[in-house]
DNA sequence: CTAGGGTCCAACCGATCAGTTGGTATATGG
DNA sequence: CCATATACCAACTGATCGGTTGGACCCTAG
């Protein structure tokens, strides 16, 4: 049997990924990991260094290239609604990364992989200003944190919607999410 | 020199506080507190019983009443943009709090003392809904959820700032966000 | 074929974890 | 003034923490 050194870097990163996902940083053992891996945590020391620097591997394995393949679906404040609705399906879909964003915030002092990410933002925000040719460059960022902002929070901050909207499911918050960004967008288009 | 029990339990639940704001729950240990509050930590489960119910007590200690003496100033969509401004002044002056909500709904299943913050937030429902007299309370609450989110996140998704408004700092970041909450409140007024 | 380096793992290390215990100091009821 | 209950703390316990080590196994260069 041969070994595939890629595809055991790669179980931990999948592995520290759900733990992180689900405890953060301080809340995880390197022992989890290893568990669910199915690796030797000592892997991990000599492919990351240390638990702290697999961390970072792991924020910016997951977090990295989150809005690269995320298009703005067609034209005017509907399409900033549109991506919105988008970006919170990617959650459904996978809800580790808006925790592992949280995470991030929360235990790091900055985000990971911030050069790439950085210019991922600003690649949206030209986006933005293509979809609303009204909108100046500032406006269009905080739009954009805004949106990232509204969407992340319903997974994040889960416990506010069970206590102003407890009679809501996460479709119902879907919706009113979407219809908010798509109120933004306008406000931004005429200013 | 005499006993102020009523005293040794605030100190525990200040030194709380402060922990678990800075390093969460499963960052904290109770040693820190101990060392903190200038209490043994064997007192804190003579209080509290354990880690875990002193973080529920910790929670409720901080986080209920937060909207209790927040008022809703004025009247019309300004009024809730104003209201956003007061919650963001109000982190500004303590910031454990937001970091408490955001803790919260990671580490926890559940917000704690739901009973009286789910009446405290109805009760700010109720006073949009004076304020922006066409509102039905579907749409208060989504503005009210999506305000908070807008303001909490701000402090708890630092993160995200950084990579999408880095030239920007935390007061650019406030007449945004105020202004988006002026927005979605003109929005559920005139539907 | 084999020498040497990389992959992998079980077992181990000191430190720290949540939680407890035994004992002393302080209050209070009779 | 004494008995008892409570507040308090130093020191302890077994378990778990992040990280390391010694050696077995596998692959490739010569």
């Amino acid at each position: 049997m041969p070994w595939d050194t890629a595809r055991t870097r790669e179980r931990l990163l999948e592995a520290g990924s759900r733990q992180f996902a689900a405890t953060g940083f301080a809340g995880t053992s390197v022992a989890d990991i290893g568990r669910d891996s199915g690796v030797n945590k000592e892997r991990l020391y000599a492919y990351f260094g240390s638990k702290r620097e697999f961390f970072d591997h792991v924020l910016a394995y997951r977090l990295d290239g989150l809005l690269d393949d995320l298009d703005v679906p067609g034209t005017g404040p509907e399409a900033v609604g549109a991506w919105a609705g988008l970006l919170w399906d990617r959650y459904v879909a996978d809800p580790d990364i808006a925790r592992l964003l949280a995470w991030e915030g929360l235990e790091l002092d900055g985000p990971a992989a911030a050069a790439h990410r950085t210019s991922a933002c600003a690649e949206v925000t030209r986006r933005l200003q293509d979809v609303l040719p009204t909108a100046d460059e500032q406006a269009a960022r905080h739009l954009l944190l805004s949106v990232i902002t509204l969407v992340t929070g319903a997974w994040t901050l889960s416990g506010l919607a069970a206590l102003v909207t407890p009679a809501d499911d996460r479709n119902d918050r879907r919706a009113a999410t979407v219809r908010h960004a798509v109120v933004l967008a306008r406000a931004v288009q005429t200013p």
